[in-house]
DNA sequence: ATGCAGAATGACAGCGCTGTCAAATTCGTT
DNA sequence: AACGAATTTGACAGCGCTGTCATTCTGCAT
């Protein structure tokens, strides 16, 4: 006795538009038609199949009508991990603007793996998603074929290309590490430190900017790269900052890779009696709810998440409709350095006197 | 000219088993076994057909998939939003259980309403999912009814319910609503204060176990019920925090509905000069990872998250596989208070003098 | 050489729906 | 009253795969 066959019924496991059908007393054509498309069915039938539809508690099975429409309406969106909260807000644009757009969105998370994501392209494909909305541009050769080869709509998004698929929404990660960098250079700072949890690709290329702006101004950087393998979290931000202080690194900056580090290394700061920003000066990034709100206040680097999913949203839907033409198919979205109460002008003795002799 | 038909060639839009088959010269049948069981396949077509399978980078139709075989391998997971915290722990720890188990996993959210969860579970159903875990007990009738005659596996979570569908796995909001309460008067606390977001219908279960534990104690609840009618986020508990200030209703305790209240009510009482605890006593609940590194570090109610996402999830599995005979249907996972620095015993003067009298 | 279990492969129908076109019905117009 | 256009309904095939059963092909004991 199988235990989910509850109920008793010797009828069939599923309801069928069949069902639906008999019931209503109409062919089954006209049920399909009713449930999507009201309006060129007379009222009566509609009333009739309606009532059968709810007596059966009928569900139309979707796989039965992806395979004869071959439309699924969906689509299909890859992120790095669904546990940050950068990613979630992108998510959420992303879900607004097809929220009433009839299109089902399926979220599927590469963890941070080419290997993943390739095998995550192949789950989307396999469902015959209409266009794919992926985070970053660097894919596995197979991917990158798999993409192409699918014929549908392909967004690239969060990072910046030469060379897109189809479609690329983003930001520079580099130029956006290398301008902060500067930002705190030009605020006087010399021992500027680089905090980072797991390096991906993305927190990759803003080290790399930190360390052009670095060598640019005649400033070493080595040693001066802060890290522990863990996701960017407010407590890793703490104990990063702890193995500084105990080590006696402690930097005039430090250019955090996210504003969850920025945070947890303020608050050990505080904990530890280090004034920011008097002793040492903390720049986010991302620009996270909160950082607005902490005290003091983070300065960060403001990017623009809810726009990425937004656009990378309309994006897909005039691709899919096939509204798009003459659209440019890459679309820097930029970034800013937002200035707040955790960074300013660095003014110890030898500095201000070296600059008054200078 | 269709945008997405790239490529030029003029062949048939998607690759198919049978292409596959034409190309390894054997049927389409072999094809399917030789890609779902590979050793019933003798390695010399196995090595042709995986061949084939790559050079036309073919991607199996997961419908015509499902629609012939009736089995979707996956599983359906609704949860009222995707954007908090607990949720993503939740999720997380669901996740890692499916991860190797061959189901995919289909997440779906009901923004807090009956309705949207109704229409979740038609679009799961839709999808033929083979079980369901779902956050809350309360739905609407037809959900409900959806759900029974599904005769698929369905799990309800986070709450505790005597009439279950199925299996149940929570805790009793109310229950831990009302002993967190009694935590803060057995501390010598009189004029406790709740703060609240949104009013969800668990975070309703809560404020009706600390109007009971107030009851009991002989103490007055009214007017010591501070919200704003937003989602739980760090800066909201600021803002409840400073409109509790701003009318001098300030209590001695405050339990807060969730950890992010009760870390904004934290940063804004140092902002504005309250010492906790000694002016006041913050009480959280979730036990969200921050709390224990916050200063002072934050009190809070452990709700057990990730092992209700994980039993959640194994029971499904169980279920499914029809290894469950005999399991328990009704899992109580419990809670506990965490007593941090942010709470502690009452002793203002006149409380103080009248211990020593009485 | 013969028979036979077991492994490997294939033929066929059908899962439940929708696109396409045909048939039936209704309506307004002359 | 008769006609064509517009509206409403239905018949039929087929989407791409898999379950089921049939067939062919081994290898080995007799």
């Amino acid at each position: 006795m199988p235990k989910y066959f509850k109920g008793g019924e010797i009828t069939k496991k599923r309801k069928t538009l069949d069902d639906v059908a008999k019931l209503a007393d109409v062919s089954a054509i006209t049920v399909s038609r009713a449930l999507r498309n009201p309006d060129v069915v007379s009222p009566e039938l509609r009333k009739r199949i309606n009532a059968a539809v709810h007596k059966l508690a009928y569900v139309p099975n979707l796989a039965a009508s992806r395979l004869a429409s071959s439309r699924s309406h969906s689509v299909g969106i890859i992120v790095p991990t669904l546990y940050n909260v950068i990613f979630a807000e992108y998510l959420q644009a992303l879900h607004e603007v097809f929220l009433n757009s009839g299109f089902q969105v399926v979220v599927v998370n590469s963890r941070y793996s080419q290997i993943e994501e390739e095998q995550a392209i192949r789950t989307l494909l396999g469902q015959r998603v209409e266009a794919i909305i992926i985070v970053g541009v660097d894919h596995t050769p197979m991917a990158r074929r798999l993409l192409v080869q699918s014929r549908i709509p392909v967004i690239e998004t969060f990072e910046l290309t030469d060379d897109p698929i189809d479609i690329n929404i983003g930001l520079s990660q580099s130029k956006a590490g290398h301008d902060a960098t500067k930002y705190l250079i030009d605020l006087g700072h010399q021992k500027i430190g680089f905090m980072v949890g797991n390096l991906d690709v993305r927190a990759a290329a803003r080290l790399g900017g930190y360390k052009q702006a670095m060598q640019e101004a005649n400033l070493p950087w080595d040693g001066l790269i802060a890290t522990m393998p863990q996701h960017s979290k407010i407590n890793l931000g703490s104990a990063i900052l702890n193995t500084l202080v105990e080590s006696r690194k402690i930097p005039d900056a430090i250019f955090c890779i996210d504003d969850n580090l920025a945070l947890g290394a303020l608050m050990q700061c505080r904990k530890l009696g280090l004034r920011v920003p008097e002793d040492i000066s903390i720049l986010g990034f991302h620009d996270l709810e909160f950082s607005a709100y902490a005290s003091p206040s983070l300065s960060s680097v403001a990017t623009h998440r809810r726009e990425l999913g937004e656009f990378s949203a309309k994006a897909a839907i005039a691709a899919i409709t096939g509204k798009s033409r003459g659209t440019e198919n890459r679309i820097d979205l930029g970034y800013e350095i937002v200035a707040r109460q955790s960074t300013r002008r660095h003014s110890r003795e030898r500095n201000s006197k070296r600059q008054t002799i200078e």
